[in-house]
DNA sequence: GCAAAAGTGTTACGAATACACCCATGA
DNA sequence: TCATGGGTGTATTCGTAACACTTTTGC
């Protein structure tokens, strides 16, 4: 059976390219490769891949995070296509870029050696190539607008973290302080936030008391009708 | 001279999709062509075309809606890359969704007749192809998110339209009431909305002034740093 | 004069902010 | 004992929501 085609059309490779977010307890941190290929290389880059015959964007985006780091089911959203037709000099291609949230202690060393990948704190990356740097401005707002309605911060922490830490993180996406007070009344005020009885220790004198998130909790929360309704941040732009 | 070429990987039709909104006054309404050709013919669909060599993407998708619309500069946003494999079931494409907002009455009737396209109500949506269903309710939460934060419903106003016009379609935007007290207050406290000397008439007997949108006074509000800083409706999701 | 839509102010509530001191512990 | 980070409450401000009557004018 002959299969159909469109006729007279251009065809073009689309390739996914992921902005890998992680947290180090400081700073938000985005894992890049440094590209041992021409064109550009030596350069620092996202890493990417070209998409399959019968691959979901999705899917196609999951496998390249995947590839880079080891990690299956991590959270990722798309963010954007990008598409200025003189955007890649090999050959014109478009690009969906998808934004990833990992938690940073549980990637594959072996791979990341493998790719000359690195973590660079964002606030301190090198030159990208092509039009990698706006992908990654993009992700930065996008991270923005989504941790600030839903719980995807957890996604890059730990299982149990303190809040002095959940903090640091939100100062770190927000790239603004909070205080301290504020910030408690409000994560814990929302109650998807349990108290362990284990205490974080040799980082502090006194530690910090463990929470862990309650997924089920949230979920139950905002099922009904209403997207979210919980406010992790003030939604001011 | 040869032209470098990616090797060993598939290439695929790049479409684009417009949702075209329009406003008549009352509801919200969505620009669809009756396809005259298969697959699907002679069901719903909305406005698309294939991206061409050597063309942005949103050039591409510009040049979709003009060719519906006969309308250029219109008020356009790329929504999301569409991409399950078996969206199109002739060839494997993706389809890049942009959503326009366009003045209803400026659009060319002719070629909306040589389309056999259509207004219809977003609450009376005929049965559409492939995902474009989705597209069509993304669109409608990406205009709910936009029409908060920024003045993108004047796009869909004549320049000159009264405040019960223009709480109509806000109205139409969020499915929703508005208090008209609490909705002229915040419209008009905003400062970017100009009185003109001119009533509308016909429509009621003592009728409504007639407003038009300062589009210089918004840019120098918004434009240092912050992104918009104005809130044309409450921000909750 | 009356129907129909346009126009106008005030109060109440809740969320966000600002702000300063005590506590627990390891060194 | 002291230095370091962890933990706690209250007052104020501001934006949002609720709410009802008067005005204009064509018929």
């Amino acid at each position: 059976m002959k299969k159909r085609m469109y006729d007279n059309i251009q065809r073009f490779p689309v390739a996914l390219d992921g902005i890998i977010f992680g947290f180090d307890r400081q700073a938000l941190n985005l894992l890049l490769i440094k590209r041992d290929f021409e064109p550009e290389k030596e350069k620092w880059s996202l890493m990417g891949g070209f998409l399959r015959e019968a691959e979901n964007l999705d899917d196609a985006a999951s496998r390249i995070v995947t590839s880079l780091t080891g990690l299956k089911n991590v959270y990722m959203e798309q963010l954007y296509g990008f598409g200025r037709h003189d955007r890649d000099p090999v050959e014109r291609t478009i690009s969906i870029a998808y934004y990833a949230l990992i938690n940073i202690h549980d990637h594959d060393e072996d791979l990341v050696r493998r790719y000359s990948a690195q973590w660079f704190p964002i606030d301190e990356l090198p030159e990208l190539i092509f039009d990698h740097q706006e992908m990654v401005e993009a992700a930065k707002a996008r991270l923005r607008y989504k941790a600030a309605r839903q719980p995807v911060g957890f996604e890059l922490l730990p299982g149990k973290f303190t809040l002095p830490e959940l903090q640091q993180l939100y100062e770190a996406i927000y790239e603004t302080e909070l205080d301290k007070r504020n910030f408690r009344r409000r994560m814990l005020s929302m109650g998807v936030l349990v108290k362990t009885d284990e205490k974080q220790k040799g980082f502090s004198k006194r530690g910090a008391w463990y929470y862990t998130f309650d997924k089920e909790k949230y979920k139950k929360m905002s099922s009904p009708v209403n997207g979210s309704a919980l406010a992790f941040m003030p939604a001011r732009e």
